[in-house]
DNA sequence: TAATTTTTTTTGATTAGTCTAAATTTATTT
DNA sequence: AAATAAATTTAGACTAATCAAAAAAAATTA
């Protein structure tokens, strides 16, 4: 049986093994999990006695196919509740992010094929993440931050990056929410911020943060 | 801010309290959490440290009433989610209660009424137990244990004392769902065992410790 | 290469919850 | 009232998760 605490640490080594950057080293961790270094390598050596990660010394940790499974039923789960949270109980998108990092946790495997069955079955979640399949099988979209696209683009916003309230609700609040269609009418050279057109009328500036964090597809 | 033990242990102390035998002493409680009761007595001063009980040394326990509102907001929390389980996700009566011990657990007041709003304000939950208001209000609900009716009474099932999941499925097993009437054709003196009529057709055998766990209301 | 900085681990303590075994208090018998 | 039994508390130890401070290793810089 995995503790609460073991369930996130699993999850957070899963999301940093997957980006780009240096991996899933002790004091990533401690960051993203706002705990401190010395706590991070005590449950490492934890999580290896269980077999759900390599570890070495001073090295990033990565993974084993237990602990990769596990991380991502755990996914499944929080991508589910999250969209129960919205499509069910009318939460907006911006509200359901730690509710669900506590439904998560309930663990019971036909609760969630029940709650999979109900919801029809959904493939992404509110934020455009892709949910799990019961297997642990997921799609990985082919979505680009909106920062890497042109002076003319056309694309439609099917996914964010950044997950906190504040993002979130900035987005909701201008109406940069999935699906929506926009046009990059500019992009100004010095700070890489970009003009975009949301419909004729309106038009709205957003920061290079900002861009780096909304991902895009081809309209 | 409770943990989820603390909060177990008030919704225990509440019920406990409820009932007319001996009130929420150190070993009853133990008995009720599986766990010792040198665990219990060092709970109770935690508890009482917080206001939560009133505890004095070797004297059975009860809820301030700042326990008491924290016991009533888990038994809602509990009964709603058993709700959604059977009426929404097609749960059987009898499988339930292990879940909502889980879910109950999830602290949002916002999410507790937004689930209420979407299952249509339930009043009672699958085990015909009554679901406290927001602010802790209870309906006491006149029924009675099946073992002190008389031979020839006509009753409907209302709810039941004991929520195991053993005694839950042979109840389900034998049709005795809630809603059901049921006349009493014969009482063994002996055991105080029962012959009831089910319908027309079908009578069936039950003890005395069955009938004592069957809550009725007449007719 | 040597010095410095950063990262990681170790050490020793703390808190929540639990347990066993022993001590104490209360209740029941004789 | 004394002896016995039952219930409860205390004492001491354990695990899980955490932290601060010190030590050690790795990476960077000079
Ligand atoms: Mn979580
Ligand atoms: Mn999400
Ligand atoms: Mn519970
Ligand atoms: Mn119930």
């Amino acid at each position: 049986m995995l503790s609460q605490t073991q369930e996130n640490y699993l999850k957070c080594i899963y999301k940093l093994s997957e980006e780009i950057t240096e991996g899933a080293t002790t004091n990533t961790i401690a960051e993203v999990l706002k705990t401190k270094a010395a706590s991070v390598t005590s449950m490492l050596k934890k999580l290896a006695s269980k077999k759900l990660i390599h570890y070495e010394k001073y090295q990033a940790v990565s993974l084993t196919a237990k602990g990769k499974k596990e991380a991502l039923s755990i996914i499944r789960n929080h991508r589910l509740w999250e969209y129960f949270l919205v499509h069910k109980l009318n939460f907006n998108w911006d509200e359901v992010h730690d509710l669900a990092e506590e439904l998560e946790h309930v663990n019971s495997d036909l609760l969630i094929k029940r709650l999979d069955m109900f919801l029809g079955f959904p493939k992404f979640d509110p934020h455009g993440d892709p949910i799990p399949d019961p297997n642990g099988k997921i799609v990985h979209l082919k979505a680009l931050p909106l920062c890497e696209c042109k002076t003319g683009d056309s694309v439609i916003i099917s996914g964010v990056c950044e997950h906190s309230t504040e993002f979130l609700t900035y987005l909701k609040e201008k109406g940069l929410t999935l699906g929506k269609k926009i046009t990059i009418e500019q992009i100004i050279p010095f700070d890489s911020s970009m003009k975009l057109l949301l419909n004729k009328k309106t038009s709205l500036f957003v920061s290079y943060k900002i861009t780096q964090n909304i991902l895009v597809q081809w309209a």
